[in-house]
DNA sequence: GTCCCGTTTG
DNA sequence: CAAACAGGAC
């Protein structure tokens, strides 16, 4: 499925100049050491990334490099991240480091592929270490990015299983060709500040005036 | 489709 | 109070 042209563009125009107002800052925007960013990407999983941001800090400073979370023990790193909930992540994040020793020498893969075999990466996270790591033009899928692509090309419909489809497409078709992991981050920002999932901001939203969801309200 | 799970938000 | 949260595994 093809998105209009011009809506396309229209949409990256505008979601780039809101970007570059309102882009949050968060430490692990601050560095490009695949290691960091892999750790990030797992504890921002399904969780606010507000509530991250201190635990991050300790648990960086505690494990610094990937061969000092390798060698800690298993409990010890799930009661640092126990406050964040979900803490089946603590164990893949710590096994996912072993095996990054272990297979590839501590020294994280910059392909899509390996980073899939990675237990506790999916899809979102191995795209995502490709795009904010390694500056790969690689669009990604979070709630955020599903729930604005939902509304403003009207995408809702149609079943669950070819919707995903549609949405990775959509994703992949909306994103510009250079700085993809920045053009990642702003959709994200947008999703979490205007185009929120309970009473979206539609009214101060810069998108309203081709957006399918604001064209059905009124 | 369902579960994971602690904390914040409306 | 429920819903939501930078998803992934089963």
């Amino acid at each position: 499925m093809h998105l209009a042209q011009a809506k396309l563009k229209w949409f990256r125009r505008k979601v780039q100049a809101w970007a570059k107002l309102h882009k949050r800052q968060f430490p692990w925007r601050n560095t490009k050491d695949p290691y960091a960013i892999l750790v990030a990407e797992f504890l921002l999983q399904k969780t606010n990334a507000p509530l991250v941001a201190p635990l991050y800090q300790a648990f960086m400073e505690r494990y610094p490099t990937i061969s000092t979370l390798a060698d800690a023990p298993t409990e010890e790193v799930a009661k640092l991240l126990q406050p964040l909930g979900l803490c089946f992540r603590a164990e893949r994040l710590h096994q996912s480091a072993q095996l990054l020793v272990k297979e590839y020498a501590g020294k994280i893969p910059n392909k899509e592929t390996q980073l899939l075999l990675l237990p506790g990466v999916g899809k979102y996270i191995a795209r995502s270490v490709c795009a904010n790591a390694f500056g790969q033009p690689k669009a990604v899928i979070d709630t955020n990015v599903a729930r604005i692509l939902e509304r403003f090309f009207g995408l809702q419909g149609g079943r669950v299983k070819s919707r995903c489809r549609i949405l990775w497409s959509a994703a992949e078709q909306v994103a510009p060709q250079t700085k993809v992991s920045a053009w990642n981050l702003g959709l994200f920002d947008f999703g979490a500040a205007v185009c929120t999932p309970k009473n979206p901001r539609c009214i101060e939203c810069p998108l309203r005036q081709q957006c399918d969801y604001f064209a059905k309200q009124s």
